[in-house]
DNA sequence: GCATGATTCCATCATTTGATGGTCAAAATA
DNA sequence: TATTTTGACCATCAAATGATGGAATCATGC
């Protein structure tokens, strides 16, 4: 499956990537049960037996889709990281929330899977590493809030998952709250760095600077 | 199907009521799609036909959950205010959200249902007011994030989900987030609301000291 | 052009799943 | 007690769904 992936991921427009995008944006719409292999197959415009010819069960190509996005969403926080080294921590976090929010309200369908693989189980085992620990780490030590680079206190953990939920679920539920807030796509967009920016950057901002003082 | 929600709440001993609690636990777990009838019935340790002679299809059985998930969830929402009311705007979250964070944590499955509703898409669509505009609203006005106590400004809108779905990402989310972080559950649960009330409350105190040095 | 392998679709299968009819027992009612 | 109503289960159905075999088509290298 390694293989497959690679080969979809070298020519986009093969049938192989095709199948991929499909698959990733209807998982995500309806998670792992609620997503049909003929929903993707339909969505692509082929048949069932195409599909399975080239990923295999339907477990083998969520676990693909899975695999895609997770790379796709490492690969933004590294660029994320990049434009924000050597910056204050305020506007490193302002800088950040944006970017991502930015980037996954482009690709919806990454929200989507990474709370749907967070919120719900799958009859079936899904084994998956899915990199959340890592990219969690990356991010706590990116933000300063460990010391030790090599692992991450539950406590930097948790604040950095509180930051990085906070913007999926303003994406992913946007069919949920943006008729309830009444704006346009846009709008919802903006008001929504805004909002998370004020509710979520202050506490650390605080909290730095009661520790330079101390200093 | 309002009628046999009220006898199930008369009784909790009745058939209605244990078919109820146990599909609350299930979709709560698995989703719509991915639960099924006979695992519903099967925690209950009944037949699938006396399931559906209770609450008719599985469709209707989902929606009585939800309503009766919602008003559980109300009545929550009522005891806190009544618990903060009157008291400084820090405090006021700092009580709310330990509060409702151990409320959650108690009743995990409300959390679940709650986030499945936002994240993720039905095949055949389920009506369902589920109220979440109401308590949003409701919960903006306690904290006096709004002037007008008819309607809530968008702005107050996304604050208030911030810090709700802030907390229910923890309490949903525990089966992959307390594993990452390797604690055991009340370790978890302390944790999580003293990373909830560090990031999501300062903000909001920021802003209010600000107004009130204006005034 | 031709042979070989890769790709696609049609027809079809087996299983899962939502749902129901009919039977029987227990409970309520007369 | 006799009769009706309610509640539970067994057997079974029909549709949805994951999956596959095999024929037909297309592409590629010779």
């Amino acid at each position: 499956m390694r293989t497959a992936l690679e080969k979809a991921r070298k020519d986009p427009e093969s049938m192989k990537a095709r199948i991929l995008a499909a698959a990733r944006g209807v998982f995500g719409e309806y998670g792992f049960h609620g997503t049909t292999t003929r929903m993707i197959a339909k969505k692509v415009g082929i048949d069932i037996s195409t599909l399975h010819y080239h990923w295999g069960d339907k477990k083998d190509l969520f676990e693909a889709v899975i695999l895609d996005m997770n790379r796709d969403l490492g690969r933004e926080l590294i660029e994320v990281e990049k434009s924000i080294h050597g910056r204050p921590l305020g506007e490193r976090m302002k800088i950040a929330i944006a970017m991502t929010t930015d980037y996954l309200f482009a690709h919806p369908e990454i929200s989507n899977l990474v709370l749907h693989r967070y919120f719900s189980k799958t009859r079936h085992e899904v084994n998956l590493d899915f990199k959340v620990t890592e990219f969690t780490g990356d991010i706590a030590r990116s933000m300063g809030l460990t010391t030790d680079p090599k692992k991450t206190p539950p406590q930097g953990m948790l604040e950095v998952l509180t930051v990085m939920n906070g913007i999926h679920n303003f994406v992913s539920g946007e069919n949920f709250f943006r008729p309830m807030v009444k704006l346009d796509r846009e709008e919802y967009i903006t008001m929504v760095k805004e909002t998370l920016q004020f509710v979520l950057i202050a506490g650390f901002t605080n909290r730095e600077g009661k520790e330079l003082q101390k200093v």
